[in-house]
DNA sequence: CAGTGAGCGAGCTTCCGCTTGACTT
């Protein structure tokens, strides 16, 4: 017999609140939201004032058994999901699907997980709150509309299995749109001047001039006046100055500083922050509040004074920016602040340090800094010099902690400037003028996309992580590395009373971990944007919130607000379907010189590529896929030319023909009928006789210990040697050994018995079906 | 490992937000 069940959504909380409770409690974890709209069809019934079809998923049967038998024994049962949309709608779904008594159940609420809140919390329960119920059911099911009716269209007009919603949807735009930002950018060159000075106390100032200098021939006048000029100090001016630490980490900013520092992808990050809060070394990792308990800072700030004194200690209180935050949670911070550093792999090691020192350095004193600026005027020339120093004074929180930005060009750190006086005549010791660019935004990487996601109030801290891999899943986006290129500038040098020019070499534009939209990504945004503009807005969710948030204060009702969106939604999805032709965002190239026929690039079945002629010529048209990094939208006539000159005829080797192409998985060389992948470093192109000869015997060795046995009784068993090492191959159907069997040794019954085995656990899941296919489609796309 | 093409077949794909496993290909 149970006293009092208590449910939280949470494993790792439920334990952590057993300990405060004492005996008479028991808690248990729903994990979760336990029961979601039926996944087939749309799971509302639109006609009936849009119900929803509620059903409990198979991932949850035992969950929701288990929670059952207990809630009926007990006398009292306790909903303590979070205190947020989401957790009201927990709340009630647990209390509809276990069927409670409202009399003996109560709903409380605690957004910090220490004793005293949770025994406050127990002293004022309250009823479920409909209305804010109301609002997350209008939010799922809004999200179900939208998503079930635009992916289907994209299946018929662009490919099938593409996937719209109210929020990758929106990712990919901010993509794409960037991309062409990028792609459009003309950059502009210009002169930076810097000069090296000797101060009376013979030590060197550099100061720059902040104005861009144009032209050549503006920089080089302005180095020809600088020859006879005067320099003088103009003036001296000297300022405190001050910063301040940043908050505490919610998930998106945990995300974007893991990434900066650590060089952690946001999955990553969310991973190993899980695995330290399941073993109760942080606070819980989904949350979008900067908020920290009383109690925790009270931990901080005996750390800071045992280990910094009482000059570094000054405690905050930080609000949140960010949009639609709801702030169920704390922040993620250390749960024994105490606790310097914890055991685990090298990777929780490290992301636990950064969390500790974020959190200290919150509570942290500000840093005093000295701005120092120094102005030095030209005699014959409106332009200034100005050089720029900075001293830290007193270095406050910055003793533990510095926030990295995604600036790519950082600032050079700026030290102490040499002491001058104003009116002191100075000597150039050497005067240049280096030619620069105007930059590009910079593309987004994983962890920036997130932060603009927040910012728009897009996605929540539980969906960052897992968009950002729909995005990528879909084809949508890739993300990699891409080189630079090379790029000239020049430097004019004056010293000496000499101007010497030189031109130099530098690496432009290389990318690192940069996320880059796909041509189906960009087909796939512009059908959208065309067809659905209001969903595609960056306002979309904001203006929805605002609705829900009616809905949640009792103004509006749920299906009224949900009727207003979808009748004219739903006309225009049918008008879509109805009217919008095929998009694959066919481009008309030029003309083929040799045949004169039309060349023209779009996706086709195998993705994008080029064709010459058409279908409906007599001769069938010609086709070639891009290569990686080329782009539909941006690809030339003589690029797309460049891709028909496969495939090639290398020679012959052993009286048969070499014969190099690009098929489906990648470059190839044929010879005799046998096919033979080129290595990464092979450009089929440029590739030569010799190497594909090389390419040829190795594959030929390599088949030649491809087989471990055969059976003379059934010639259709093989054990082979694969690129995972042994396996069974039997009727076109391969087989894995166990792990830790000599494959030599496998006699025929027990290869037939590792076939059964397979045989019966391949039928076993549904969910098992679709990581294999998944996988495969990845594994294609690589190659 | 196997496979190296350019829309037949039948049926499936898909959303966002809560939460953790059970899977390795």
């Amino acid at each position: 017999m149970i006293e009092n069940l208590v449910i939280v959504e949470s494993p790792a909380k439920a334990k952590t609140i057993e300990k405060f409770l004492g005996k008479d409690f028991q808690v248990k974890s729903s994990f979760g939201h336990i029961r979601d709209l039926a996944k087939k069809n749309l799971g509302i019934e639109i006609e009936n004032d849009y119900q929803p079809k509620y059903i409990v998923p198979d991932d949850k049967k035992a969950v929701v058994k288990d929670l059952k038998k207990l809630a009926k024994e007990a006398k009292l049962v306790w909903l303590a999901s979070d205190e947020d949309r989401e957790g009201e709608a927990i709340a009630w779904h647990l209390m509809k699907e276990l069927d409670l008594d409202p009399k003996k159940t109560k709903r409380i609420v605690f957004h910090e997980i220490t004793k005293e809140a949770i025994q406050k919390a127990i002293k004022n329960p309250r009823s479920i709150d409909e209305n804010l119920v109301n609002a997350q059911q209008a939010r799922r099911v809004l999200d179900r509309l939208v998503g079930f009716e635009l992916s289907p269209v994209l299946w018929k007009k662009v490919k099938p299995s593409l996937s719209a919603g109210r929020v990758q949807s929106v990712a990919v735009k901010l993509l794409v749109e960037r991309e062409r930002e990028v792609l459009n950018f003309k950059s502009e060159s210009f002169f930076k001047f810097t000069g090296f000075f000797n101060t009376k106390e013979k030590s060197e100032l550099k100061a720059d001039i902040a104005k861009k200098i144009k032209s050549p021939d503006a920089a080089k006048e302005l180095l020809e006046k600088c020859k006879t000029a005067d320099f003088k100090v103009s003036n001296v001016v000297k300022k405190p100055g001050k910063k301040s630490p940043a908050a505490p980490f919610t998930t998106s900013t945990l995300q974007q500083e893991a990434s900066r520092k650590l060089g952690f992808s946001v999955a990553q990050t969310m991973a190993i922050a899980q695995k330290l809060y399941e073993s109760g070394k942080i606070t819980y990792m989904r949350t979008d509040s900067v908020n920290l308990s009383t109690m925790a800072i009270g931990s901080a700030k005996n750390v800071i004074l045992n280990e910094f004194g009482e000059k570094y200690l000054q405690t905050r209180n930080f609000k949140t920016k960010s949009k639609g935050a709801q702030e169920a949670h704390e922040a993620i911070r250390p749960t024994f602040i105490e606790n310097q550093t914890v055991s685990g792999t090298d990777r929780e090691k490290r992301l636990y340090d950064l969390i500790w020192k974020r959190t200290i350095a919150s509570q942290m004193s500000d840093a005093q800094l000295e701005k120092t600026t120094i102005t030095i005027d030209i005699s014959n020339d409106e332009n200034k010099f100005v050089a720029n120093g900075e001293v830290l004074k007193f270095d406050g929180f910055l003793k533990v902690y510095i926030e990295s930005t995604d600036e790519e060009n950082e600032e050079e750190t700026k030290g102490l400037l040499p002491a001058v006086k104003v009116g002191e005549k100075l000597d150039y010791k050497s005067i240049q003028a280096v030619e620069r660019f105007t930059h590009y935004p910079p593309r987004y990487t994983e962890a920036s996309l997130v932060k603009k996601l927040e910012e728009l109030g897009i996605g929540r801290p539980s969906t960052y992580a897992p968009t950002i891999s729909t995005i990528q899943n879909r084809g949508y986006v890739v993300k990699e590395d891409r080189p630079g290129r090379e790029r000239k500038y020049s430097l004019l040098l004056l010293k000496g009373n000499q101007i010497n020019e030189t031109t130099k070499t530098e690496t432009t534009g290389a990318e690192k971990n940069k996320l880059f939209p796909n041509d189906i990504g960009m087909v796939v945004n512009d059908f959208l944007t065309d067809n659905f503009e209001d969903i595609l807005n960056y306002n979309f969710t904001a203006s929805v919130e605002e609705e829900f948030d009616q809905i949640a204060n009792g103004k509006t009702g749920w299906s009224k607000m949900i009727d207003k969106f979808y009748k004219p939604f739903h006309k225009n999805v049918e008008d879509t379907l109805e009217t919008s032709s095929r998009s694959v965002g066919e481009r008309v190239l030029g003309d083929d010189p040799k045949t004169g026929k039309p060349v023209t690039a779009k996706i086709g079945p195998y993705g994008p590529m080029v064709q010459i002629g058409s279908k409906d010529d007599e001769e069938k048209p010609r086709f070639a896929s891009l290569q990686r990094g080329q782009l539909l939208e941006t690809i030339t006539l003589e690029e797309a030319l460049e891709l028909f000159k496969l495939p090639r005829e290398l020679g012959t080797y052993e009286d048969k023909k070499v014969v190099v192409s690009i098929g489906r998985f990648g470059p190839y060389v044929r010879h005799d009928s046998k096919f033979v992948s080129l290595k990464k470093e092979d450009n089929p192109y440029k590739i030569e006789l010799d190497r594909a000869i090389e390419l040829i015997e190795e594959k030929r060795e390599k088949d030649r210990k491809k087989t471990i046995k055969v059976f003379d009784e059934e010639p259709e068993l093989q054990i082979l040697n694969g690129r995972w090492g042994p396996y069974i191959s039997y009727k076109k159907k391969n087989f894995r050994i166990p792990k830790g069997t000599d494959a030599e040794k496998l006699t025929l019954e027990q290869c037939r018995d590792i076939i059964e085995g397979n045989s019966k656990s391949e039928k076993k899941t549904k969910a098992k079906k679709t990581t294999t296919k998944k996988a495969k489609t990845k594994s294609k796309k690589k190659s």
